[in-house]
RNA sequence: GCCGAGUUAGCUCAGUUGGUAGAGCAUUCGACUGAAAAUUGAAGGGUCCACAGUUCAAGUCUGUGACUCGGCA
């Protein structure tokens, strides 16, 4: 056990996607002599832009931003990876004298990191990954399921049956490393001293402003990009990795659907992500400090409370 | 004005020979420690346009009225 005194200070800034995240970050980091550290599954990739509302070239030359565009859809990351990575650079940015603000919304990410779970990055296996999708496709997911059951009980009883994913993903473990999925398993006190903010909206609010920066993302050269990308040969992979602004406009573009309908799906679907946002970045979580995302002092009200917490450490 | 079709959940609509209602979407809530913008479970929500009639019983049959949409004058 470390003591709370030589705990890493850590600044955390959650919240549904378009609530503004990107900006406060900024704005804190200028004033707390901060760097941002991108806790975001999709801003990880180089390729994507528009669609992930990634921060500009201008954004990103204000203050040192962290774990941004250092993926390719190539090679896609591992939780273990961005977890690894993102530890050494919460360390790194500490050690210079510098607060690392952690920001994003990916909230698997954020509680891998605050709850140090245990996870080995193994990389996606991308042969054995499809073998094993085959072989799901032909006895069932549930017989994948069952069979997992004799190999790794605790791995089975983890997991929920209907998760396919996560099924496919023990699998591939267990036949690339040895060892069992389950033996890794545990619960680990944080390395951090954190005070976690998050930026609060009225749903319906939130809602207008998803449809608003959607509509601006077809201004900005949505369509070109994802275009190019399809082009580029990512198109199979972006659909299968199922990220919100792609995969809607990747099936338009292979004549699934009219513009029309693409366009209402995404919206849809981005709405439902908010919603399953909010599964991670509970209203009633003691640990967040939620703040009013409309109010003209939310940068003040933001900086009274990082001020009072730094002065407790 | 006449003829036809319609009015059922927030929206689009199902609803068998009469037995007080369903779906999809939307909304809301939940699970999730090795891909997570993924995967996945659940809930709330109806004076069935109004009034009258027939009937033990009407969303359903009959009449009248209101409104909507076509067509004809």
């Amino acid at each position: 056990m470390t003591e709370a005194g030589s705990l890493i200070p850590l600044l955390v800034l959650v919240g549904p996607t378009a609530s503004g995240k990107t900006k406060l970050a900024i704005d804190l980091a200028q004033n707390l002599n901060g760097e941002v550290i991108s806790a975001d599954s999709r801003i990880l990739y180089q390729e994507l832009q528009i669609g992930v509302a990634k921060p500009s070239l201008s954004e990103l030359d204000t203050v040192p931003h962290h774990l941004i565009s250092i993926a390719t859809l190539d090679d896609p990351w591992s939780l273990g990876q961005y977890q690894q990575t993102a530890r050494a650079t919460i360390l790194d940015v500490s050690q210079r004298k510098r607060l690392p603000i952690l920001c994003g919304g990916t909230g698997q990410y954020v509680r891998a990191l605050l709850q140090n779970w245990q996870v080995p990055a193994l990389e996606e296996q991308p042969r054995l990954r499809t073998a094993i999708e085959n072989w799901g496709e032909e006895v069932g997911y549930d017989q994948l399921w069952k069979a997992l059951g004799i190999v790794d009980a605790k791995a089975a009883q983890a997991i929920d049956p209907r998760n396919k994913r996560r099924t496919v993903r023990a699998w591939e473990v267990i036949l690339s490393t040895g060892k069992r999925f389950s033996s890794r398993r545990g619960i680990y006190s944080s390395p951090y001293n954190t005070l976690t903010l998050g930026l609060e909206w009225p749903r319906e609010v939130l809602y207008k402003r998803i449809d608003q920066r959607i509509d601006d993302m077809f201004d900005q050269g949505l369509l070109e990009e994802v275009g190019g990308l399809i082009a580029a040969g990512y198109g199979k992979s972006l659909k299968r990795m199922g990220i919100i602004g792609y995969s809607e406009l990747i099936a338009y573009l292979e004549g699934e659907y009219s513009l029309e309908e693409a366009v209402r799906l995404l919206k849809r679907n981005t709405r439902i992500y908010v919603r399953r946002q909010a599964n991670w970045f509970k209203a009633k979580d003691p640990q967040i400090v939620w703040l009013k995302a409309d109010d003209p002092a939310l940068l003040e009200n933001a900086l009274d409370r990082v001020n009072s917490w730094l002065n407790l450490n």
